[in-house]
RNA sequence: GCACCCGUAGCUCAGUUGGAUAGAGUGCUUGACUACGAAUCAAGAGGUCAUAGGUUCGAAUCCUGUCGGGUGCACCA
């Protein structure tokens, strides 16, 4: 492939902006003049320039540490030492010199703080969206998340990983990208094959008779996959004491994996029914698939065997003569230094034939890479209440009644997996990059994150037994054997519960219909951003006051800062962002004024707030950290309140100030809206 | 034992590829609603950034040692 300059794409960039110009092009603009001035003025070459933003809005709006760098470069390459501060000077009236910079000043020992042109940035960006449409061009990149075994109820670690996925797709789109979202079933796994048991030799079923079962659950009000949550807990606790279960689990087990019998179809139905139970889960929280890719296939279709054939073509893997491993084909790991029984090669087909995990994982990459040269067949498995269709693989031909979509032949993959996987992960990663060398490492992305914990309190509240071992450690690992956890559609329903009673405390006069639908926004709101503000290797200790808050910094706070700003634009005129953009337009001076001083910094402070939405929304993208955009989001929503709280908007007399708090604060809703639709979360018509 | 991650205010956490006086939330003390919506705002107290060195004009951030915690290291997934 070639490589486009830099330049090449930094003016497509800013052809398809054009009309949205907002800091991230000023940023990129300075930084190549500054490196451009660096290299032609003063004969240094910087490779990286740092740009800050100074912590104080007085200070300016992006500043330059650069003359420091500058200062050391320049000795190396003359000997002579070079004093900052002058370095400084010299650049400024460069930087000064574009349009849409005010002005420029040193700071302390050599800073270079760029203070943009308030009033033209404001009359240019009046009334626009805070966030271009990108449309949702270029390559492909493929999203892997939620792959919760279909055998129980998620629960909030399940939640976790969908909810940090569901985000990082919503990131991705916002930054122009096409994703394609994957939701990866183990339905022929050990986790499905222990309820198949409990279901065959505990409860004595067959289908016919789950059938029924899972028909009286629904008139009961419960639901199948909280019935097999609780079986699920039943058979750990059997397998303990007898030992001939143990043996049915593994005959269990290889029918699955045969399928075409009477124990696969029971499993068949088992794990369908409990991946409907958790899509449904799922929607309430707004999170959706496009593919549901089966493990079953991966078998039957011999997904495999055809990527085992590549590895032995290319010599990625080996068969072992010798050894604890004799037999077994291993990846070599080349970093292994560990001793006999720790780390050592990672075997991907055991000695009696069978494929491991990781094996077939590497298989399933390929194939969403593009790179098998096989594909699944595909049945249309439901449409969600949006319209949005799902579809799920099938290893037998089905007739259509949709035109099916083409998935997989990604660029570029993500797999949302905890991290206590990053072992597997780097296999794959490194198997897949040792069969297509061309391909490489970096198009396969492990997005890990650390696990969701229970702290002592929510573990004993949720009634289970601590002995004091537990109770002295910081937190207890949930354990869907043990049946501990936090299931998603109880918490989910309490919150909507506490929301509901809040709504009814401020709005008693609406239907109980309309309650219902605001506090399912606002339950959806607390939970996503409960799991969003932390960043990914943060282990979440989660505890029941926490996550059921509704104050502070909550996902609540900010619907609701959004809420009160819509508010403001239901009682001022119809046209009056309009209206507010031509008055700034015409009187570019008296915008200047009011954005001057003490106060104008505070209202200057919300609409830069307001603009760096985008280049959030890029620093979320390249650190694949969700968490920075649930930050910004709270902290704009802070500087609305505060802004809010100073500035009466609708009451103001003078006519250019009025303008300017409409705009500003048309901005910081646009930017707030966006930026909690990027994070899953809607904003009710009122709270 | 080996590998990776972490240690920041009483508690829970942020802190952009090294940058200005280390910030939020919560809890505590106090103040602000006949409202552009108090699920809000303001003020106060609260720090040896685990610890000892090193690199640098500059370190919570990078390097090394020490102490403390977490996770992984299956012919499971």
């Amino acid at each position: 492939m070639r490589t486009i300059p830099p330049k090449a794409i930094l003016s497509l960039h800013f052809f398809g902006l054009s009309n949205n110009m907002a800091f991230l092009e000023f940023q990129q603009k300075l930084t190549d003049a500054l490196r451009a001035f660096a290299a032609e003025e003063l004969g240094a070459d910087l490779d990286h320039i740092a740009a800050e933003i100074p912590p104080k809005t007085e200070l300016g709006d992006l500043a330059f540490p650069v003359a420091f760098e500058l200062a050391k470069v320049l000795k190396q390459k003359t000997g002579e030492k070079q004093n900052p501060r002058a370095l400084a000077e010299k650049i400024a009236p460069m930087l000064e010199s574009f349009d849409f910079v005010g002005k420029v000043s040193i700071a302390g020992p050599g800073y270079i703080n760029v203070y943009y042109d308030r009033a033209r940035y404001l009359s240019q960006s009046a009334g626009r969206p805070a966030l271009a449409d990108k449309g949702g061009e270029g390559e492909k990149i493929c999203v892997e998340h939620t792959s919760v075994n279909p055998n129980k109820a998620a629960h909030i670690g399940h939640v976790r990983n969908s909810v940090l996925g569901d985000t990082f797709v919503r990131i991705l789109r916002a930054a122009g990208h096409t994703v394609e979202i994957q939701n990866y079933i183990d339905n022929t796994g050990v986790q499905v094959a222990d309820v198949v048991v409990g279901f065959i030799h505990l409860e004595k079923m067959d289908l016919d008779t789950i059938k029924a079962l899972d028909a009286r659950l629904k008139t009961e009000g419960t639901s199948f996959d909280y019935y097999c949550w609780d079986l699920y807990t039943k058979i750990g606790i059997d397998y303990q004491t007898n030992e001939s279960l143990t043996e049915k689990r593994a005959e269990t087990l290889h029918l699955i994996e045969e399928g075409d019998n009477d124990v696969a179809d029971l499993a068949d139905y088992v794990a369908t029914r409990n991946v409907e139970c958790i899509l449904d889960t799922m929607e309430r929280l707004s999170i959706r698939y496009d593919l549901l890719p089966r493990e079953s296939e991966i078998l039957h279709l011999h997904f495999w065997e055809k990527a085992f054939t590549m590895m032995k073509e290319r010599e990625a893997i080996r068969l072992e003569t010798e050894g604890k491993n004799a037999g077994c084909w291993v990846m070599p790991f080349e970093s292994h230094e560990g001793s006999d029984e720790h780390e050592t090669d990672k075997i991907l087909v055991r000695s009696n034939g069978t494929v491991t995990y990781t094996g077939k994982d590497i298989a399933y990459q390929m194939w969403k890479l593009g790179l098998l040269g096989m594909d699944f067949k595909y049945r249309h498995f439901s449409t969600y209440g949006n319209g949005q269709d799902v579809w799920i693989t099938t290893s037998r031909d089905v007739a259509a009644d949709k035109p099916v979509p083409e998935f997989g032949h990604a660029s570029k993959v993500y797999n949302v997996i905890d991290t206590r996987q990053s072992y597997p992960q780097e296999v794959v990663k490194k198997g897949v990059a040792l069969i297509f060398p061309e391909k490489g490492e970096e198009a396969s992305v492990h997005l890990n994150y650390e696990m969701v914990a229970l702290s002592p309190s929510a573990a004993e509240e949720l009634g289970f037994f601590l002995t004091d071992e537990d109770r002295s450690r910081s937190f207890v690992e949930m354990s869907g054997r043990k049946g501990l956890g936090v299931k998603a559609d109880d918490l989910i329903d309490r919150l909507e519960r506490d929301a509901f009673a809040e709504v009814q405390k401020r709005h008693s006069e609406i239907t109980d219909e309309e309650k219902a639908s605001i506090a399912h926004e606002i339950a959806v709101g607390a939970l996503r951003y409960f799991l969003l503000k932390f960043t990914k290797n943060t282990v979440v200790i989660f505890d029941f006051k926490e996550a059921l808050s509704f104050e502070g910094e909550t996902g609540v706070y900010c619907q609701y800062t959004a809420v009160r700003a819509n508010s403001i634009f239901r009682k001022l005129e119809e046209n009056a962002v309009t209206a507010a953009a031509e008055t700034i337009a015409a009187d570019l001076q008296g915008v200047s004024r009011v954005l001057e001083g003490d106060e104008g910094d505070g209202i200057w402070a919300v609409a830069a707030l307001a603009a760096r939405l985008e280049e959030t929304i890029a620093q979320s993208v390249a650190s694949a950290e969700p968490a920075t955009l649930a930050r910004y989001t709270f902290n704009l929503s802070k500087a609305f309140n505060l802004f809010y709280h100073h500035h009466r908007i609708i009451d103001e007399e003078d006519e250019v100030k009025r303008a300017v708090l409409i705009a500003v604060a048309d901005s910081a809703r646009s930017a707030l809206t966006e930026a909690l639709a990027t994070l899953g979360i809607k904003v009710p018509d009122r709270m």
